[in-house]
Formats: structure tokens, C-alpha cells, sequence
RNA sequence: GCCCCGAUAGCUCAGCUGGAUAGAGCGUCCCCCUCCUAAGGGGAAGGCCAGAGGUUCGAAUCCUCUUCGGGGCGCCA
């Protein structure tokens, strides 16, 4: 409706600009939204006002030049000049009730449309190390970026969800390092385990699998372990120095081969982990991408080698670095070290030349706020390789602030002292895990109170939404202990029996939905569908309390009928799109 | 020091990208089940939209500055 209304105006406007009552050369940007009041009618514009000051006449006079270039359309059946110059537009009240029966006829599909015509995006999101499980504020962007996903997928877009895999890297040799320290102290050999090692359980589970798997063949005696090691940092030492050199110490006593094999139990483990913990979470992907194939299939020299080509690269120091102060990043980054090792913006720098090279529309990148210093950089080396920057997207997602008990949860995967995903899912279920995450805009700092969302009272919205739905299931389930046929036809046929004041606010939410699933996916902000899927339920409930469905007049009946199933299909499709289950009774 | 995000009811947040009288939830107070789930509904109170300028027909929304929060700025990953 909204695009068929802007489609008219359009028309009276080329048409007014023929006759040559307004300037040929005259730009219009028609607007058309919803009225916050019902006395505005459906629809405003707020054309008039616009064009005002650059025709030299008045708002109203505008308005009315407007609405006589208006051609007519079978389902307005009034247009208003209102206020300072708003038009507004009153809809027919059978074009109101059709969107009764287009909801029951489409049922699932109710709300998808095809603006995105099938364009190839990827959207990558989580990606975090695979050095621990994943923590609650790994859920947000897993929340939001499965959302975003299944919101793009939705209106039409051919969406390629990817997770990163970062397994190189120094953190990655500290996990495998902590598994063989604690191998080693299973094998009671008395190795002090270091601080700026990975501290949790999970450690010592990874670590008994390797004692299960390679008995006692991996030991080493404590001397040959700690033999000119650098004292950690309790002891006066300095933590990274005494880690870098157990790492060191740990490859040469295993020799590459066993090495390899600890490193890729610890990786593995802790990613099947990943694996499922999303996967209970309804996060699924449809690639997950190691950064050590980008090394292994040459993608990394090939970026170095095509930025140099390019001649943004130059040596200083005995490093490599790359010019991307040329693209207004703050300094210039190296990409490979003195040591001859690249780092880990030069494994970024290759994979998002990968990305680009893989013939995506679109890339989107969700990551942590904490990141955000490293966009530009990114930007830079897309733009230094010739590529097109501006297909990618960089999303923040601010940190979620976990509160028990009125107090801040301090955070450390190190220390072994956080609130994993999985905790978070048992604590509160999945259902109210997803909603509340994207409750919120993402740039919007979060305060995530465990007590609260572990309540299962009333004040979680997730549950007055599924209520709602199981509400309406139990309406069915008592037409059919009564034995009363819902005869959805003949409900159809009488849907102008539904006058009450509440029934017509149910049926405007109903049809606002297919646009708040269209502007929650444009502008990647599911908050929108959030807070409409609770406006919808309160109207629900509203609607159920002044009202009896379960009526002797058969045609109200009927309709309301009618009403009331539309309105459990908008709830079930609009909670399925958020990853949030809409259970039959509750 | 530089950069990013934020500031709206007592609390947690929306505000459809500049529109008409700024909205929800929670909390507080009052009321509603002989009736399809009271896990619900109705009503009341509660606001200098952080502050000051600017842009224009019109600003919570856009721009600048100030104040106060949160985060980030490595040849770490």
C-alpha cells in the first residue's frame, strides 16, 4: 500500500510538471508513513511541505495541487489536507480486511519478499578464537548476526553465513602449550602451570582426552621442560616472555609432528565445541573458514605480492609495511615482521581479498566494538588492492554487560572466571537468550541482567509474545472440545462483522509487518521486529480480554476466527525469524 | 592526546532516518476473572529528550561546541 500510494504521487507529480505547474527541474524525495493517529487517516506525505519554499507558494496550496493530479485508486477512498500541509490518506476498509486472508493463504511465507532479487551477500559473525568456549558476549554478535542473516535471507537476499576460523597464531600455540602442561601434570610430573596460560577446566578435559590417546609418550622430565625458562611474572618475571618460551620449549621437546597433533586436539575439540553450542543456539553457517588455509594456499603471499605490485608496501626496520595512511588510516601497518613471520592483519588483508574474489554483492562483517579501530585499515587494504571498499560492512556490536546480583561480572577467558553461552542457555533458554541479545540496537550498550532473564515471571517480553501465540492455539483447542468447525471461508466472507476498535488495530499490525521485516533487514537492526512481535502480542491480549471469540453469532465467530489465526501466523512467522520457538500452549 | 558508541519517565529501553499531542516494559498507586490460560487486561502518576548555539516551514532526530558515562588505540590475536 505504502508503495502503491508513492507510486501515485509520483504520477501527479510528473504529470503536474508537464502541464507545467511546478518546475520541470524540481527534485522530490516522496515520503510516505504510517500515522501515529487514526484521525490522520492511514498514510501521510509530507510532499507538500517539502516543496513549499523552492515553488513559492504555500504548503496547503501545494497539497491541493497534488491531490488533483492524484489519480484514483479502488482503495483509497479519501484524500485530506491536514495540519501545516500533510496529506494524508484514508484507506478502504475492504483493502483493510484483505490482509486477513492474505495472511491465511500464505501462511509461512507471509512477510518474505524479494527486494534483495537474489543478491549474493556474506555475512560473517562470531569468529571468535577458538581457544575456549564461547562466553555471552560471543552470543550477541551470534544472536545478531543469525538474525541479520535470517532477516536479509528473508527479503530476498542470497545470504552465505561464515564463521572465521582464527586457528594460527600465538594464541592458539598458548592453548596448545596449556593442554600439554596440564597432560604433564596428569602424568604427575609437577610443571608450575603459568598465569598467562588458559586456566579453565576445559583445558584439563582436552588434556585427559591426549592422556587417553597418547598414554605417556608425550612426557618430558620436569628439567627438560623448565630448563632455562624465564621466570613467570608472580615470580618476579614477565608473563609473556615465560609463555613465549614454554611455547618454544614445548615444539622443540615434541618435534612438529606430535606437536601438531596436541595443537589440533586442543583446536578441534574446543571448535566441535563451537560447533554445537551455536548449533543449540539456531546458529548455523554455511562455511567456516580456516586462517591457516589462507597461508597454506598461498593467499597471504599473493596479497602481500599484489599490494606491493600496486606499490603500497615498503621496508623499514627489517618489516614489512603497508601504506595505508595513503587511505586515511592514523599510521602505517606492518604486515610482516622483523622475524619474517606476516601478522594478522596480513591473514585478514588475504582473506578479505578472498571474499571479495568469491563474487559476493555484499560482504558484512559483524564484530566486537572493541574492533572498531580496525576498520579503516581493513578499508584501506581493499582499496589498495583495487578492490571495491564500499561492498563491505563493518558492524559493531557493543559488549553486553552482564549483571548478577546489581553487580558487574568481570570477564577473563584466561582466568577461566566467565559466564559461557551454554551457562547463559541453561540459565534463561535459548528463546529468551536470542530475543533478549537482539533487543536491543547493537550500537546500544547492553545491560544484561542474569536474575532478571533467569526470572521466568512476567517481565520477560519473550514470554508475553509466545503467550500470546499459545493463547490463541488454546482458543482452537477449546472450539474443538466444543466441537464448533472454524469455517474460515465463511469467516472470510463476513470479515466486515469486525468493527471493534480493537480488531482494526490488530489488522493495521498485521499489515505493517511485511515492512517491519523489510526495514528490520535493511538497516540490519532486528530490534525493530523485536519490539514489533510485543506491540502485536499486547494487542493480542488486549483484543482477548474485551472480546469473546467463541461466539453463538457464527459470522462473528468466523471472523474473528479469521482475525485471530492471521494474528498467530504473523507472531509464529515473526518469532521463527528470530530464532525464538513459538510454542501451541504454555 | 586521537578515535568509536552512548546520554529520552525512578530503572531498562523504543522513537519508523526531519513531521502533527515524545512512547513501551518494569517499579509505584487504583480497578477487572459465574467468561476461550489473571503467565492477562484497563486506568493514574511520572519528561527542560544532558547543556548551549546553529541549520528551516518544523529538531529528541541533522551540524558544531561543552559536560558526563562506556570502549578502543601494539612488529598482540
Amino acid at each position: 500500500m505504502k508503495h502503491e500510494i508513492k507510486t501515485l504521487l509520483t504520477q501527479a507529480v510528473s504529470s503536474l510538471k508537464t502541464r507545467g505547474e511546478l518546475p520541470a527541474d524540481i527534485e522530490t524525495n516522496i515520503q510516505i508513513t504510517r500515522t501515529r493517529d487514526a484521525s490522520h487517516g492511514d498514510f501521510a506525505c509530507n510532499l507538500a511541505m517539502m516543496l513549499a519554499k523552492p515553488v513559492g507558494k504555500n504548503p496547503r496550496e501545494v497539497a491541493q495541487l497534488l491531490i488533483d493530479a492524484l489519480p484514483s485508486h479502488g482503495h483509497i477512498d479519501r484524500v485530506d489536507i491536514a495540519g501545516p500541509g500533510f496529506i494524508n490518506f484514508y484507506v478502504s476498509q475492504a483493502s483493510a480486511l484483505s490482509v486477513i486472508n492474505d495472511v491465511l493463504t500464505q501462511g509461512d511465507t507471509y512477510g518474505l519478499s524479494n527486494i534483495g532479487a537474489g543478491r549474493k551477500v556474506q555475512l560473517e559473525f562470531v569468529s571468535a578464537n577458538p581457544t575456549g568456549p564461547l562466553h555471552v558476549g560471543h552470543g550477541r554478535g551470534a544472536a545478531y548476526g543469525a538474525t541479520v542473516a535470517d532477516l536479509l535471507e528473508a527479503v530476498g537476499f542470497n545470504v552465505h553465513r561464515e564463521y572465521y576460523v582464527n586457528d594460527a597464531g600465538r594464541q592458539m600455540d598458548i592453548l596448545g602449550t596449556s593442554v600439554w602442561l596440564r597432560y604433564l601434570q596428569l602424568c604427575d610430573i609437577d610443571v608450575p602451570f603459568p598465569s598467562n596460560a588458559y586456566q579453565g577446566d576445559y583445558v584439563n578435559d582436552i588434556a585427559s582426552t591426549l592422556l587417553a590417546q597418547h598414554d605417556k609418550n608425550l612426557v618430558h622430565p620436569l628439567t627438560a621442560v623448565m630448563d632455562n625458562i624465564p621466570a613467570d611474572e608472580p615470580q618476579g618475571g614477565d608473563k609473556e616472555q615465560h609463555i613465549d618460551a614454554l611455547i618454544q620449549r614445548c615444539k622443540t621437546l615434541l618435534g612438529d609432528d606430535s606437536y601438531l597433533q596436541v595443537f589440533d586436539l586442543g583446536l578441534n575439540t574446543i571448535l566441535d565445541d563451537i560447533r554445537q553450542d551455536l548449533k543449540e543456539f539456531g546458529v548455523v553457517y554455511d562455511e567456516w573458514f580456516s586462517e591457516r588455509s589462507l597461508a597454506r594456499n598461498g593467499l597471504i603471499k599473493q596479497a602481500i605480492e599484489r599490494l606491493q605490485k600496486a606499490n603500497y608496501v615498503y621496508e623499514k626496520e627489517g618489516a614489512l609495511w603497508f601504506k595505508s595512511t595513503d587511505f586515511g588510516d592514523e599510521k602505517d601497518r606492518v604486515v610482516v615482521r622483523d622475524n619474517g613471520q606476516h601478522t594478522y592483519f596480513a591473514s585478514d588483508i588475504a582473506y578479505h581479498m578472498d571474499k571479495m574474489e568469491r563474487g559476493f554483492d555484499r560482504v558484512i562483517d559483524v564484530w566486537g566494538a572493541d574492533h572498531h579501530g580496525y576498520v579503516p585499515r581493513v578499508k584501506a587494504a581493499l582499496k589498495a588492492l583495487g578492490d571495491d571498499a564500499d561492498k563491505l560492512d563493518v558492524l559493531l556490536v557493543q559488549f553486553a554487560v552482564l549483571y548478577r546480583n546489581g553487580e558487574k561480572v568481570q570477564m577473563s577467558t584466561r582466568s577461566g572466571s566467565f559466564v559461557t553461552l551454554r551457562e547463559l542457555r541453561e540459565e534463561v533458554g535459548t528463546d529468551a537468550a536470542r530475543f533478549f541479545y537482539v533487543m536491543r540496537k547493537c550500537e546500544q550498550h547492553m545491560d544484561f541482567d542474569l536474575d532478571l532473564a533467569k526470572s521466568k515471571s512476567s517481565e520477560n517480553p519473550i514470554y508475553y509474545i509466545q503467550y500470546a501465540h499459545a493463547r490463541i492455539c488454546s482458543v482452537f483447542r477449546q472450539l474443538a472440545e466444543k466441537n464448533i468447525q472454524h469455517d474460515i471461508g465463511s469467516g472470510n466472507n463476513k470479515l466486515e462483522k469486525l468493527t471493534e476498535s480493537h480488531e482494526t488495530e490488530l489488522m493495521v499490525s498485521i499489515t505493517k509487518y511485511p515492512e517491519i521485516v523489510e526495514a528490520a533487514a535493511l538497516n540490519e537492526e532486528p530490534h525493530l521486529l523485536a519490539h514489533f512481535l510485543r506491540d502485536l502480542a499486547n494487542e493480542l491480549h488486549t483484543y482477548y480480554n474485551a472480546h469473546q471469540f467463541i461466539v453463538d453469532d457464527e459470522n462473528i465467530r468466523n471472523a474473528r476466527l479469521n482475525l485471530i489465526s492471521a494474528t498467530r501466523q504473523v507472531l509464529c512467522n515473526g518469532l521463527k525469524l528470530l530464532g525464538v520457538s513459538a510454542p501451541e500452549s504454555m
